[in-house]
DNA sequence: CGGACGATTGAATCTAATCAACTACGGTGG
DNA sequence: CCACCGTAGTTGATTAGATTCAATCGTCCG
């Protein structure tokens, strides 16, 4: 695209990505289920007028609790996670983010959690006034951020459920299945990568990173998963681990 | 009331609430912080031309999970608790709900969790299809339940850390925190009653009865909070509970 | 090839759950 | 009004299971 942008004498010339902002938008294939879903192409173009590109590396932080909310963001590419620290460093992992996932999430004017990128992530960055203008103008933006809260909600809760009343392993089982669902992860059916460490799981569902891999090798033991270079998970057995995903 | 509503010869006589379609929202004292908060005397009517109102006993079920979302509801009067089961009986608390808090949530057309009354409640019910129709003419009801669903995404993002990463006894110091600074609880500052069972509250923080019984043993030997008649709590040293909750 | 970090495994500890007995409060009926 | 009963709550002893501490292993990078 580079050569096609710098050949001169060509009224079709394509400058370079970063700079034709009214296409981003519409070349985006990762709409779906997005808070841009919704939208028709005068208002994608709108969206784009007051968007921009941000990239994160592994690691990184992408903003961080209590600071102000000045930006929304919506993830393009990569994985994230969602995190709250507690006064002495215990850490909590409330999600995990994916393509699509839209974060940010308002405190009384302040980033509820703090979000990190744990591969190499990029975002597009909506500020947050100019998007709350756009909310203001295209009700139904807000009606599919209503949409998409409601989901984060049920989520939620299905989370606080596991935490409170599951044992370590049927949290662990569930986790497994819920992500081998996700479609950023698939490998092939029932094959996935999981992209975050035993520390960032065992923040996740309230455990240590010992119990996570003793779980995992007796899920292994039993013939219920493969695990391949610790980080490719094969469910041998998905109605199994659903079962005691569920606990009953 | 009935006196003057039964008095003969007055012009001004009062008939039953019950008939007075038209003033019940207008007389309601619990709008404030309410997704009827924001609306105009015209708007107030057009809500209250859909709403009914409901009475639920203490351990009466408000909805179950899994069914069809036929109605919401707004909490006028008393407490109730949002209830997830396991499929072994297991019983997670996710809420605990007062006057003025706004009840279901949609997952998938059907009820997120279930409600039950704790107190005896009353309750404005809404029938979901006619709030629908509502909101659209009234964007900035979905305005506001937009913000009623962050703030609630907020609280249970708290509440996930605590069952992740807090000791009981942190736990325990948290909840009896914030439940000395709800309204409908408070008898004096510092001072209030437990509306719920050691139950409910062992299936809210994820732990037993008997640990609860201790932990809250353990508070007044330490002279950190008083008991009365198991459901009187008095804070004698509010910022030393504080500090244990934050878990520093 | 070597180093470093993440992950696994083992042994000991410690904490909350479980099991069990007892107590107090609130409601009911005599 | 008081006595009784049932339920909710407390307390104690024991057990189970996850954490902690410690050592080792494996994998990825340079």
């Amino acid at each position: 695209m580079d050569k096609i942008s710098t050949r001169p004498g060509q009224l079709t010339i394509k400058p370079p990505p970063f700079f034709r902002k009214g296409e981003r938008c519409h070349n985006c294939n990762r709409r779906e289920g997005s808070l841009c879903a919704v939208l028709t192409c005068d208002e994608l173009d709108r969206l784009d007028e007051i968007m921009t590109w941000v990239k994160k590396d592994p690691g990184q932080t992408i903003f961080t609790e209590g600071d102000n909310l000045e930006n929304y963001y919506n993830i393009k590419e990569g994985v994230a996670r969602v995190v709250k620290m507690l006064p002495d460093g215990r850490r909590a992992i409330l999600d995990f983010l994916f393509e699509g996932d839209f974060l940010g999430l308002n405190a009384q004017g302040h980033y509820a959690y703090s979000a990190e990128a744990i591969t190499p992530v990029k975002l597009c960055c909506f500020p947050r006034k100019r998007l709350q203008t756009l909310f203001e103008e295209i009700p139904k933006m807000e009606t599919r951020l209503l949409g998409i809260y409601t989901d984060k909600l049920v989520d939620g809760q299905k989370q606080l459920t596991d935490l409170g009343r599951k044992s370590p392993r049927e949290r662990l089982a569930a986790f497994l299945l819920n992500f081998s669902k996700i479609e950023g992860l698939k490998i092939s059916d029932d094959r996935f990568t999981l992209p975050m460490t035993r520390e960032d799981i065992s923040d996740y569902l309230g455990l240590t990173i010992e119990t996570i891999s003793r779980t995992l090798s007796a899920f292994a033991r039993e013939k219920l998963i493969k695990i391949e270079q610790r980080k490719i998970i094969t469910l041998l057995a998905p109605d199994k681990i659903q079962e005691i995903g569920e606990g009953g």
